[in-house]
Parts: structure tokens; sequence; C-alpha cells
DNA sequence: CATATCCATAAACAAAATTAATATGTTAAA
DNA sequence: TTTAACATATTAATTTTGTTTATGGATATG
């Protein structure tokens, strides 16, 4: 049984007209009649006596109507209920990020959330990029925010912005005062560079090869800002996102000297799980990440 | 959307089981995944969480399930409330009738009918045959009950039973020792007729015209009582339904002859007005007079 | 008595729900 | 890691249901 077959069946009632319950309805007279008519078979009795112009309703009518009315109401109040919880932007988000986004570059964007939705309760992990991966998977995190994203499955990917990648060395350094370097010049240098295991080092490392350009690795941290408090005292030179540097360069306790050529750029992304429900807060804080009202690109709703 | 639609939610959520959900309702899993969709794209939100295996709700997955539970709940109670209605007999029934059915056929009929139900006040007009018409027409009865029925668009005709028209006379009359006669040896008989609108007149002068026979029509009355007194007297013979002697050949005042030949039946009927709606115990009165379960022929509900 | 209004019905068509088959994914066991 | 077992999603074909258009009968109105 259609919830909206008991609408026209009120219509009807109150109207006492077939065609204006019709037109209430935007369908034809020839739909409520036929509508009724399945009313009444699947119950198997009459609501309207039409013997007579001004029909008048059965006693069975009259039951129907009055719990009809009363399922109406409730369906129609609870579509309201739920409409409205879709413009509830509320309830906490976990973020899980790599230091280096989260500390740098996400600051502005969180601010400006939650000046617009004051509601909402943002909470930050910074954690290695490794361990991103396992929050969300893990669902200890709704959204995370990763360098160099890795293709899964189970995980959804939105691309988010690039950052770009720069030479940075302590003022002292010879390479200091140049405004643009090509690759090539970081050969021989002592280089700082990120663990391992983390994308951006394994970017730059390939980068390196590509170029068969060798470097002296002098040491190795597993986030930026331990390779800048390295630089900062001279111990060598690094590749990072420039922006994670910016406050270095004002107080002039750090240079960044821009590398020639597109390949210094790290992408950014957004990672959830496929499938995974996202809050309309989860929503709102996406679109703001990518500048635009998010549409979730997997499956359920579109 | 279908109220079908919600308890399959409902079960769905209960049985954590999109094929337990499916078996509950029998239909398939597949069917029970896509109208989940349909729910969640009608109200264009996400009901279930399905990053997991065992699947969670949404918050708008549990608000749409209370509300859904409560419109199930009513509408559970309502579809019960609305049979059982069905199977209360109670209520007044108008019955017009002429003077002979309603006087001599029903009253062990209605007697039956109120030792079964006595929750049903039973009222009978006994009427000339053309103000059973009337009534029924014009809403004042519910159901009539005629002989020789007449065809009209407006009315239903339920054929009931057939009356055997006899010669009726005194004792005291030359045709009163007959066991059988041949209509022609009423031939210039003294008759005692119905009035000329009645319908079993219009029947007996048909038979007589065919058979061309004239009789002397010394009087006319419009009811049968009527018609016995007169004959009774032996003021002449008169052609009635047998039955409606009954109690007179018993006290010996007077003598039914049969009559040869198969046109001598009265057939009866029930009639109502068509559209109308009918009450469980006019059902049952008319299923009782009709000795079988009563079905509208007539358009509605079969 | 013509005319307009109203409802019922039938048939053609459109839309929706269902199923069956299959794919995809998940979990647990080998 | 592979396999097997189970659960959900997806797809396409089919069936069912609902709608409209067209029509006709009944009733009321002028």
């Amino acid at each position: 049984m259609h919830i909206e077959n008991f609408k026209i069946f009120i219509d009807l009632v109150e109207k006492k007209s077939f065609s204006k319950a019709a037109k209430l309805n935007k369908i034809t007279q020839s739909a409520v009649s036929q509508q009724i008519k399945v009313l009444e078979k699947h119950y198997n009795i009459t609501v309207i006596d039409r013997s007579h112009k001004n029909f008048s309703m059965t006693s069975e009518g009259e039951k129907l109507f009055e719990s009809a009315r009363e399922i109406i109401n409730k369906y129609e109040k609870m579509s309201a209920e739920i409409l409205a919880l879709k413009d509830v932007v509320c309830g906490t988000i976990h973020i899980s990020t790599i230091y280096s986004i989260g500390l740098h570059e996400l600051p502005p964007y969180i601010k400006n959330f939650l000046r617009d939705y004051p509601t909402v309760n943002v909470k930050v992990e910074y954690r290695r990029s490794n361990l991103v991966y396992d929050d969300i998977l893990g669902k200890s995190a709704d959204l995370g925010i990763v360098a160099f994203p890795i293709k899964l499955k189970q995980l959804e990917i939105l691309p988010f912005r690039e950052d770009k990648l720069s030479l940075v060395c302590s003022p002292e350094h010879r390479l200091a005062n140049k405004k643009e370097i090509d690759i090539k010049e970081i050969k021989d240098q002592k280089f700082i560079s990120f663990d391992k295991d983390i994308p951006t080092r394994k970017a730059i490392d390939l980068i390196f090869k590509e170029k068969k350009i060798s470097v002296e690795t002098v040491m190795e941290f597993d986030n930026v800002e331990t390779i800048k408090r390295a630089v900062e005292i001279n111990a060598g030179v690094s590749i990072i996102p420039e922006i994670t540097a910016s406050q270095e360069v004002n107080l002039g306790v750090l240079k960044t000297v821009k590398i020639k050529g597109k390949k210094f750029k790290r992408p950014l992304a957004i990672i959830y799980l496929k499938g995974r429900h996202l809050t309309p807060a989860m929503h709102k804080f996406i679109g703001m990440l990518m500048g635009k009202p998010f549409v979730r690109p997997d499956k359920s709703l579109n």
C-alpha cells in the first residue's frame, strides 16, 4: 500500500470530490477512482457509498479515514524531521593527518570551518602517513589527509591540493642566495631526508634516481619539523613543502630556494572509507577543503 | 512511498541482515537491497553505514527507524481494526416488502436471522409493489423484496425464490374438490383480482390473454389479504400464491387447487440500489435469504 | 431537453518493483 | 595465501502496478 494512497483518500473525503482530490494530488480523476478501488479491494471493504451524488462514507471508511490521517500526519512530520536533520551540521569530526599538513596547511581551513559551524567539534590527530591509513581503515578517524595518496579499494580518495616542494637550507649555506636552482646543483650535498617509508621521501628519491643525482643522506626524520631544526643548524639541505618553512623563512632562520621543473609538487588528498556514512558536518568540511560543495563520488547517493 | 517499504527497513534494522529481512517479507534479498536504496534516494540520506560487515545505522537512519516503526504499528493496528469491523454484524436493516411476501414468507427467515444475529435490528415495511421501488430508489429502505422484479438500471436484482400460484376458492365452490385443474376451467368464473398495477395481476392477465380466457372480474384489491376475505365469502375465485392461503386452508375456510402448467410461478427478488453500501448485517441477511454466502454481483468489490 | 459535471471503466502506455543471475566483498578456515 | 561460505550490490529481463486518455453513464442545472 502506498502512503500516498492514504493521502488521496483523505483528500477525497475532505473535499468530497474525486476530481478535486485528483487536482490536489496532481493526478487525473481516473487515477483517484482506481486508487480508491485498490484501497477497497485491499481491505475488502467499501469506503465510500456511491449511490448518492454527495457521497457518504461507510463506517469502515470512517475508521480508515481516521487512522489514515494519523498515519499521514506522522509520515509528514517524519519527512520534515529527516529533511531538517540534513541541515543540522554538528557532532564531532575525527581527522587524521600527516604532521606537515596538519600543522601548516590545515589550521586556516579549520579556523574558517569553526567560524561557519561553531557547533562542530573538529578533532585532529597528527600522525605518520601509514598510521593515517590505519586510522581510516580501522575507523578511528573519519577523514584522513595524506600526501601522495595510495590507492586502496577500500578507500575513497579525493585529490585536494598540491604543495610546492622547495630546497630548504640555512641562510649561511652557499645555495641560500639563489632565487632558483636546478635540481642537479644539489648533487653531493649533505642531505637531510624523511624516513624511507614516508611518501614524500620516496617521491624525492625517485627524482634523484631519474636525474642520477647522488646526495649524502646525513640524517632521516619522520617529520618535517625535526628536518627543519637540523637544516637550521646547517647540518645539511633538504627538500620539503615550501609552505612548511614559511615561518622560519620570515624569522630568517631558514631560506627556501625554488627548484626548476614541474615535478616538485606534492599532491595531497583527503581519504575516507568507501561506503562509510558521512555526516552533514563531514560533507561540509570536505566541501570547504575542496572549495566547492562536496558530492560523494562513491556508490550510495549521488 | 510504500508502507511495506518501511516494514522492510524495520525488519532489516532489527535483524541486521538484508537476507533475513527478505525472508521475513517473502521477497528476495535483491529486492530488499533495492528498496533500501529507494528509501535512501527518496530522502536523499544514508540510512545504513555499509563500511563494516555488521552494519550500523546513521543518525538519519535511526530517526527514520523510530518514525517508521510508529507508522507501521499504527498501520497494522488499523488493518486489524478494519478487518474486525467486517465481522461486526449489527445495526438496523430497513426492509421494504410487498404484503404477501412480508406477511407469509419472510417471518421464518427473520426469525432465524434474529436468532443468529440478535444485535441486528430488522425493520420491515409492508407496502405495495411500486412503493417498495420508491423506498429503495429514495433510500428509505436498504433492501426490497418484490415479485416479478422490474429491471431498472439503478437497481441490483437478486432472484430469490418462486411462489407457486394456485386457484383459491371457497370450500363451497364447485371447483373446491378438484385436485388439479386446467386454467381453462376458470373461464367465465367470477374472478377476484389484484389491482391492475400489481405485477402479479399483470402476469395473470397475460396468461388469460394468451389462453384466450375471459373471466368476470368482480373485485380488485391491492393486497392478498383482502382478496382472501372476498374469496372466503364466495364472492368469486382468485389466483394467488399458494403459500399465502395456507393458514386459511388449514382452518378450512379456503381451498387451493393446483393449476396445470409451468407458468403459474411468481418469481421473487431482492432488490437494492446499485453502488449502495451494504453493511455486514445486510450481507448476512441476503446470504440467509439466498441460502448461501452473499457476494455482490455489482461493481465495487467481488 | 440540452448541457455540464462527476465518477467508473477500459485500454494503452509508462513507471516501478521483483526476480534471477551474477558480481563483488568479507570472513573464517585450510 | 588460497579457498569456501556467506552476505550484499548490481544488472537486465520480466512482471506488476499505476497513470493517462478516451469514453460512457448518471445526475444535476439552466
